[in-house]
DNA sequence: ACAGTTTCCCGTAAATGC
DNA sequence: TGCATTTACGGGAAACTG
């Protein structure tokens, strides 16, 4: 039944959610002798776990319109739902999280030529299944370290005993993570913090090895998320929020609040950077220097702005508009140069929302972002060094060796 | 088969949405000889249309716990699911839009006592069958006309010729909604620019009659909304984001523009009132009055506040920051007293949110809405009458004559 | 009690039907 | 083409379940 194979298209791990649509595409990869032969396939998921296919699983190969005459079916409309035993006894996988549980996804065929039976069959890559949205960063994390530091196409085990990885492998993968949503990687100082802050000064070190634990289960010291649940979060503020600014590369946001006061301490009176919040999920905050008469420098930080904040004022606005009050006092914008000495309205005026609303018999109204300043400890500055080199990502070169068809692609809204 | 029979609670026809759970409950009113005998009870959709019943629907009847011993059974988690025909013959009522079609459940159950066979059945009262929240104000004006203007139990043709209402019976009506969703109905002032918006002059005649299209089909003219959407725009609106301050009584909400600078004319400078607008769906403004040097009278009315501004920043708030602000002058609240002399912070200071937030390393920061000052023209007041009495609602007095059995209850989210 | 997980379902957006 | 209606599914919250 072994049969002649040819390469697929990379394939790499997917996100499935219960309950919405995914699809899936499998190619015939040598041509039957006799082309009008009726070859369903089915598809079915792995029969090691609760899930099944809800919807139709069964269907015939047809030639592709445009190709090269291959067979070829997708599916389409697939949806998986969760099997609910009756006397509890779920899996055996009862100490991985559900992101770290790898399925698949099997397809089979089954024809007669000249009296001979041929079984046809394949399996996808590993699959996540999710059932809320809110498991996406936690399967992206499975699907990221899979990625990372396998080459195997269907270890399902992968996460019994997950191998650990080289800083220098694993902050290549964060870079990418922002150019993909973000089209901007990271630099090496901002992946210089990641690094301390996962590593602490072990971070120079760049085979210095991250455990699977550390990047995405157990919580930050002091903090009740993970590391990567915090870079998530960073990474979806960007997405709907934070776009245009974080491609202008106004947002420098990997910066230690120490080395953050040591840039600004010799800078210019209203000198700002925006940072990340390190302390919740998905904030953005600026911190400005002032220098007072006698030559004292002090340091703001403004509450960082999350999304619901965001969504109300997009973050232009906000540096447009910020001001800070003091009783009596024409309100003031401390926002002058944006580190290390661009004007304001030169980093962020192509941003900014034109404001006038064409409302006419009505008055227009905008928010604007105040604060009442008080007095503020100066704080000490602390030094700062950078990160390693880069290395090449490994990609999946799948060559199925006994299979005769193989998946050609499949999406799910979850997935890249 | 006929069998004495007893009342049953009050009913009211009821909104279901396709793919989500609703509940019913039927009753048997007579005691059986038999106690132990397993009467079980199905339930269907009508086949007037496209829609069944998802989940399981055949029960037991079975003693109720707290009773006098009754029968009763309780369907939960029914699921309606619409059918798709192939042929694409839908049902005949083409005419009307989908919350004017009016639906029912039937529940039947059979058995033989002593050689008889009888045969039970019943049906609830009309549904609306809704397939999106979208849907949700016109299922509710269909259910409001229901019940306002028949006592018909199940007349599932209703409105194929919908009775036209006096505007005494319909004022009422839209007072209730006010009550139930927020606590408090409306007074005979704003009651009657209600009925001058539905009716013109006309409204100061109790028994003038409105029709079902005028109520929530044909949009108002010049815009693109009937008068039932704009109103329930504004239920929505105070559900969700004006409850403490409607509850205050410190929104007058109904008034015309012409009242609205009636009432203001006379009134010190910066007193100012609060009017739902009529312009746009689910937004609220207010206007205040300004006099000059001269003793001129200015009137000025702020861009509506809609559901996302208000998320943003609770009403409250707004009336408590919100500045005018001119070139380089310390912004001010033009918001004095709210009409007709109540001092701002008297009539909204318990409902202002605490500002200070906790986070301590950061300066905190809120928004506050501002408006850039212009001149502007003074309108002319125009004068107002006030409306009719209310009248008693009408209640369902559901006697069945025919059957033995009858729906105790069923329910909805979309019902209250 | 509680944390991990799933279910529920609104509300927006997109797709579909007419 | 435009409007009415349904489908899709993210996201917040409640319910579930060991």
């Amino acid at each position: 039944e072994k049969q002649p194979c040819m390469a697929t298209h990379p394939q790499k791990p997917l996100i499935i959610k219960t309950g919405v649509q995914f699809t899936t595409k499998v190619r015939l990869l040598v041509k039957l002798p006799e082309v009008d032969y009726q070859l369903k396939v089915k598809t079915t998921f792995d029969k090691s776990r609760q899930f099944f296919i809800l919807t139709n699983n069964t269907k015939a190969m047809d030639i592709e319109d445009y190709s090269n005459g291959c067979l070829s079916v997708e599916f389409r409309h697939l949806q998986l739902k969760e099997k609910k035993y009756i006397n509890g006894t779920k899996g055996s996988e009862g100490l991985l999280s559900v992101t770290e549980e790898l399925h698949s996804l099997s397809f089979e065929a089954c024809f007669t030529v000249q009296g001979l039976t041929i079984d046809l069959e394949t399996s996808s890559l590993p699959l996540v299944v999710i059932s809320n949205v809110s498991q996406l960063p936690g399967g992206w994390a499975s699907v990221m370290w899979y990625n990372l530091l396998t080459d195997e196409p269907r270890n399902l085990a992968f996460f019994g005993n997950p191998p650990r990885a080289t800083w220098s492998q694993l902050s290549e993968v964060l870079s990418w993570q922002f150019s993909t949503v973000a089209d901007r990687g990271l630099n090496k100082a901002q992946l210089n913090m990641l690094g301390e802050k996962l590593l602490g000064q072990h971070a120079s070190c760049s085979d210095f090895q991250v455990s699977w634990s550390k990047f995405s289960k157990e919580n930050i010291p002091g903090k009740s998320f993970s590391f990567w649940m915090w870079l998530d979060s960073i990474l979806e503020l960007i997405k709907k929020h934070l776009l245009p600014v974080w491609k202008e590369d106004s947002i420098m946001g990997f910066v230690s609040k120490e080395m953050e006061r040591a840039l600004l301490k010799d800078r210019e009176s209203g000198t700002f950077l925006l940072r990340f919040s390190e302390s919740h999920l998905g904030g953005i905050t600026f911190t400005w220097v002032e220098r007072d008469h006698n030559g004292d420098v002090k340091f703001n930080s403004v509450e960082p702005y999350t999304k619901s904040r965001l969504s109300a004022l997009p973050l232009a606005d906000i540096m447009r508009d910020y001001k800070v009050i003091s009783d009596g006092v024409v309100p003031e914008s401390p926002l002058k140069f944006l580190y290390p000495d661009i004007p304001k309205d030169e980093a962020f005026g192509l941003l900014y929302n034109s404001l006038p609303s064409k409302a006419y018999p009505y008055i227009p109204s905008t928010l604007i972002p105040i604060s009442q300043l008080r007095s503020r400890p100066i704080a000490t500055p602390i030094s700062c060094q950078s990160p390693e080199p880069p290395m090449t990502p490994r990609e999946f070169d799948m060559l199925s060796e006994q299979l005769c068809f193989d998946i050609e692609t499949m999406s799910s809204p979850y997935s890249d």
